[in-house]
DNA sequence: GCCAACGTTGGC
DNA sequence: GCCAACGTTGGC
């Protein structure tokens, strides 16, 4: 069965180009134990990926990605230089881990986080709760596939 | 275990 | 740049 999540990105950091120039590329730098957790328990290799734009002029989904490998060690929670070294970390028992992103295409049009607020038929949707901070979560199937029908707004709304 | 202080996220 | 809403830390 395959499962669907939202993954946010700054821009100005790692942009939904970025993704398409590597191809795949090793999601490092997630410190939340939550989103730890979904990537750990609930991802599997196929899943989509909505590509989120944050902290930006204009905030939202800009892409798809998939998860292209199982949770692994973020190596740069061992690296004292990484802006992501945790010093209480060590790699018998590791506690950080991400998952290989790959790039699938680009929307024709960023679905703002404005339009996704407005949108009622979403229902709960975890990116949209009020004080949410999570970088990753999770989307269910109707909400996966009513935000790509957002991609292409039918003509006479 | 409580909770104040602090740091971060991210929209605006 | 502001600040609300979190999560984390550490004293007690």
């Amino acid at each position: 069965m395959s499962r669907h999540w939202l993954m946010k990105s700054e821009p100005e950091e790692f942009s939904i180009d970025d993704l398409e120039r590597v191809g795949t590329e090793p999601w490092s730098g997630v410190r939340n134990y939550q989103a730890r957790n979904y990537m750990r328990d609930g991802m599997r290799i196929g899943d989509g990926i909505l590509f989120y734009h944050s902290n930006c002029a204009e905030p939202g989904i800009v892409g798809l990605a998939e998860v292209r490998s199982e949770a692994y060690p973020d190596p740069s929670q061992f690296q004292r230089r990484s802006d992501y070294y945790d010093p209480a970390s060590t790699p018998e028992a590791p506690r950080w881990l991400l998952v290989d992103v790959g790039f699938r295409r680009k929307l024709a049009r960023t679905i703002t986080l404005a339009e996704l607020k407005d949108r009622d038929e979403l229902g709960d949707f975890a990116l949209t709760r009020r004080g949410n901070r999570l970088s990753v979560l999770p989307v269910t199937r109707t909400q996966w596939d009513f935000i790509l029908a957002l991609e292409k707004p039918r003509r006479g709304r």
